[in-house]
DNA sequence: TGTCTGTGTGACGAAACGGTGACGACGTCG
DNA sequence: CGACGTCGTCACCGTTTCGTCACACAGACA
C-alpha cells in the first residue's frame, strides 16, 4: 500500500511496528539512528515516516526539523512517537512540522488507523481541495495560516484546541464524527481522555461561534456533524 | 455448522462449552493447554478459537499472538474469555488480534450468539460490495456518513438505533432477518433483550418511513425483510 | 366460523444522552 | 509570587430514547 520508514532504536518496538505495518499491507523499512533515518528518507522516498523522539544520536526533533527543511523530504508526512514521560507540548511537535503525534504506550490498531488516515489525506489531495488556507462559509470565515476566525465580519478568539476542533469538523462537513474519531483527530490519540471532554469543548466552541453556532450539529447517540450548505449536502 | 477449538484448562467450563457448542450444531474440539491448543489450531484448522486468558503453561495472550503470527492460523477468528478480575484493557485484546472478547461469567446463549455473529462476519466478507456511502432506493435516500435519511426528497429524523436497523435491513435486502439476527447486528451483543423489542422498533421505523414503509416487510413466523426492487429480487 | 399463534400498537417507567456550569490542575506571563 | 487562561473532569438536570408490557388485531388452519 505505502512505504513507511520507521526510525526507532528500541529493537522490540521496531519489530512490532514493521511487523504490523507489513501485516497491514505496507512496505516497511527501518533505521535505528537518526542520521541513518535521514539518509533512508532521502534515498528511499517513503510515503510516511514514523519517528521516535528518543534516539541515541540525534534528537527526534532534530530529525524532524531536518526532514522538513530538505526539499526532497519536506512533503513526507511525519508521525512522532513519544514516551509518556517525555510529553512534549503537543504544539511543539506540530510546530516542527510533524503531521501527527502518538504517545506510548499506544495501541497498534490505533496507530495503523492513524497512518491510514494520514496517507489518505496525503495521497488524495485531488478529490478534496488540499485544505484551503482561507475558508469562507456562510457567516463564518477561517484563516488557517493565521489561526484566526471571524463570524459576521467580527473576529472571535478561539483557543488552539477549539480551532483544531472547528477545522476538523469543517473539513469533514456533512459527515458525522464520533467522539472517538474527534479524539483521534483533534486531541491526537490519547485514549486517556473522557469522551465527555469532547462535549465540553463543543459547548465552548459553540459559545464562541455565536451566530454560527448552528453549524455544529449534534447527532444524538452518534457524534457531531458540521452542517454543510444545503446545496453541498444534496450533492 | 462450524468447527470450534476450545482452549480452556478448567475442566468444568470446558465441558460446558463443548457441550453447548455441539448442542448448537457446531463441531467442538478442545485443548487444556496453550501449546496443545496451538498444535490443534494448525492441524485441525478450526473456524474459530475460544481462548481462555488464564492457562497453566502459556498465557492466553501469548497463544493469541502465536495464532496471529502463524500464516496457517492467522485468519482464524479468536474469541477471548477473561475473568472479571483480570480485566485487560479491551484495546490490548484487540491489539493482539482477538476478534471478540467476553468477560466471565457470561451466559452461554450470549457466547453462542457472539460466535454466530463472528462466523457470519468472517464467512462472507467479499460477496458484498464494501457498503456504499450514499444509498438511493426508490423514494428512499440514505446518507451513511451524514447519518441522514430522506423519503421523497423530505428528510426524516431517525434515532441512532432506527438508523442502524434500517441500514442493516437494507444491506441484507431480499433476505429475511430473524429477530435474533437483528439483535446481533443492530443491538450488538446484548442478549438480555426481548425479541419483541425488535417488533417495537420496526414499528417505530415504519412510522417514520411514511411512504417508504412498505419496504420493510414482515415475514410471519420468521422475521423481517427489506423488499428490494423487483429486478433485484429476481436476480 | 372459532381458535390459536404471531404481530401491530400505544402507553409507561427507566435509563441513557447531551448541555451546562463549576471546579481544580497545570502552565504561562507579568 | 499571584493572576490569568486553558483544559479535563464531574455532577446535575431536562429531554430523548429505549425496553417492556398488555391488549388489539390479523393470518393460518381446521
Amino acid at each position: 500500500m505505502a512505504k513507511v520508514l520507521v526510525i526507532e532504536d528500541e529493537r522490540d518496538l521496531q519489530q512490532v511496528l514493521t511487523y504490523n505495518l507489513r501485516q497491514a499491507g505496507h512496505d516497511a523499512i527501518s533505521a535505528e539512528r537518526g542520521v541513518e533515518g535521514l539518509r533512508l528518507a532521502r534515498s528511499e522516498a517513503p510515503d510516511l515516516v514514523l519517528l521516535d523522539l528518543m534516539l541515541p544520536d540525534l534528537a527526534g526533533t532534530e530529525v524532524c526539523r531536518s526532514l522538513k527543511e530538505d526539499v526532497t523530504t519536506r512533503a513526507i508526512p511525519v508521525v512522532m512517537l513519544t514516551a509518556r514521560g517525555e510529553e512534549i507540548d503537543r504544539v511543539v511537535g506540530f510546530e516542527l512540522g510533524a503531521d501527527d503525534y502518538i504517545v506510548k504506550p499506544f495501541s497498534v490498531r490505533e496507530l495503523l488507523l492513524r497512518i491510514q488516515a494520514i496517507l489518505r489525506r496525503a495521497s488524495a489531495p485531488s478529490d478534496r481541495p488540499p485544505a484551503e488556507a482561507s475558508i469562507e462559509f456562510g457567516c463564518l470565515r477561517i484563516d488557517r495560516d493565521a489561526h484566526r476566525v471571524w463570524v459576521d465580519e467580527h473576529e472571535i478568539e478561539l483557543t488552539a484546541l477549539e480551532f483544531r476542533l472547528l477545522v476538523t469538523l469543517y473539513e469533514r462537513r456533512n459527515r458525522v464524527q464520533t467522539r472517538s474519531a474527534l479524539l483521534d483527530d483533534v486531541w491526537g490519540i490519547q485514549a486517556d481522555i473522557t469522551t465527555r471532554t469532547v462535549d465540553t469543548h463543543v459547548k465552548r466552541l459553540r459559545e464562541k461561534l455565536e451566530g454560527a453556532r448552528d453549524y455544529v450539529e449534534t447527532v444524538r447517540g452518534v457524534g457531531y456533524r458540521f452542517k454543510g450548505s444545503p446545496d453541498e449536502a444534496s450533492a
